[in-house]
RNA sequence: GGAGAGGUGGCAGAGUGGUUGAAUGCGUUAGUCUCGAAAACUAAUUUAGCCGAAAGGCUAACGAGGGUUCGAAUCCCUCCCUCUCCGCCA
């Protein structure tokens, strides 16, 4: 969320910044009018207040017995008329709150402005797209051949996009569990298990819409009669830990790993990626996450996405990392970098070689939020000898996605006769080189 | 889930209707003293909103939200959380 004061000052800016990133709905003349009323208000409010603790302080030594019934006649009507005032002002602050939803956060100037996917800027590229001497099968047939997933057992059970792993697929989550987490706590993250569900003021907070009254679009589910949603990803979790806190300078970054569940109802995605495990409504992920100051946020978004590049040539897949242009960067982020595995079966299939063309698959994404989920959170942090408190800034980024993880794995690493070799680095805490059956 | 106790500033802990944003102690910071330090002494020490160039002023906040009252940390209601005991459970 940006503060209105804000907007107010940087009007254009804002404006403009609403239209490269397509938020056609974002209500900014109207956030600065609310705020306008909201002031108006407030400054009225407080000073009728004022007039009422005066009396209140003139009633207990006034001796005159009709000129203190006067007085109390006025407190009266004085505390009448706040009341009425507040119930206003409550209003207009709720109207204000939910414009200011509806604006995204701003962009870093060096962010591509585009409009579709295809605006995303390749900036790097690691590794060589694998050249298969047969013809390779996608992960729903190498897993099915190696009952690795059960998708029946998922449909039968929960629904459509739910999944059974079973087998060596429940051994490659939790290696690249380990695997992850073990890495990161090396480099100073603290681990944490986050609870599944999260209330719907978090959710907003980090930037979801959980109140999105549309089930169409609405992104996350929700549990009946309670005011909680299944996260859909653990930076809800992570970046709601320390809300209402203020944190000591000298403490960040304060940086996080997070295991967890993720949820996601799909909506928005109907029919796309309807097989297999890359699209699918329930998943592990290994999040990272991070409160820092203004300054250290930048270096703090490299050192995330560097870490993410290392967990993947650990894992040997080839993946490019995308610098994402405005229209798809969504609410919260400043500025945000995806990394695409190569998955070799993804995409059509062409019609001269009856082959896969492969395609870059969506792995990890990280993301600079600047203050703008910290400031509905109210993450503040404080230094010594300073008065008054800052807004924290956020960064998250995805360490493992288990599923595409093992989409990626399984599509790159399979072999001629149908196995599987595991990854070198996963092998210790799967416990195998080699997935087959005989 | 049931019974009881409780939630006040960085911490401890007073305060039960009227200049109490809140005693006192500890802690922290600055100053005095000292060659330096300790001790002692002095002072400062919450957050947010609004106004102001600034100094500063005003308003709000004692778990949260309502209510009573001219006036609430203090009285009433609802909810939340913590602790103890019991129940249930992995």
């Amino acid at each position: 969320m940006l503060e209105a004061s804000f907007i107010r000052d940087n009007l254009e800016a804002v404006k403009a910044n609403c239209k490269n990133r397509l938020a056609t709905h974002a209500e900014v003349e109207k956030a600065v009018t609310l705020d306008d009323m909201r002031k108006k208000l407030v400054g009225d409010t407080q000073t009728i207040q004022q007039r009422a603790n005066e009396i209140s302080q003139l009633i207990p030594k006034e001796k005159n017995a009709t000129k203190k019934q006067e007085l109390i006649v006025e407190g009266k009507s004085l505390r009448e008329r706040k009341t009425t005032m507040e119930g206003e002002v409550k209003r207009v602050e709720a109207d204000l709150h939910a414009a200011l939803l509806t604006i995204p956060n701003m962009t870093h100037p060096d962010a591509p402005v585009g409009a579709t996917p295809a605006d995303n800027k390749v900036v790097k590229r690691w590794g060589e797209p694998r050249k298969f001497d047969f013809v390779p099968k996608d992960h729903v047939a190498i897993a099915e051949a190696l009952d690795l997933v059960d998708f029946e057992a998922g449909a039968a059970v929960t629904g459509q996009k739910f999944y059974f792993l079973k087998n060596e697929a429940v051994l490659l989550e939790l290696a690249l569990v380990q695997f992850t987490i073990h890495k990161l706590v090396a480099k100073g993250f603290t681990p944490v298990i986050t609870p599944d569900l999260a209330r719907v003021e978090v959710l907003e907070g980090i930037g979801f819409m959980p109140r999105d009254p549309n089930p169409e679009t609405r992104q996350v589910y929700t549990v009946a009669d309670t005011d909680l949603c299944l996260i859909a990803t653990a930076e809800i979790t992570l970046g709601g830990m320390l809300r209402d806190k203020i944190l000591d300078e000298a403490t960040l970054p304060k940086k996080y790993v997070g295991l967890s569940h993720c949820f996601r109802t799909e909506a928005g995605a109907p029919g796309r990626d309807t097989k297999g495990l890359y699209r699918v409504h329930q998943f592990t992920k290994v999040e990272m996450f991070a409160f820092c100051t203004a300054e250290q946020s930048e270096a703090m978004h490299l050192e995330i996405l560097a870490i993410e590049e290392e967990i993947f040539q650990g894992l040997g897949l080839a993946y490019h990392v995308l610098d994402t242009c405005t229209g798809d960067l969504g609410g919260p982020a400043y500025r945000k970098y995806d990394l695409e595995a190569w998955m070799p079966c993804r995409g059509e299939i062409d019609k001269t070689t009856g082959r896969p063309k492969g395609e870059y698959g969506e792995v990890t994404s990280t993301s600079n939020c600047t203050d703008f989920q910290a400031r509905r959170l109210n993450i503040r942090y404080k230094s010594a000898g300073q008065k008054g408190t800052k807004v924290a800034y956020t960064l998250n980024g995805t360490a493992v996605a288990v599923t595409r993880a093992i989409v990626a794995i399984l599509e790159n690493y399979q072999q001629a006769d149908g196995s599987v070799v595991v990854p070198e680095v996963l092998r210790t805490w799967a416990g195998k080189e080699i997935i087959k059956r005989q």
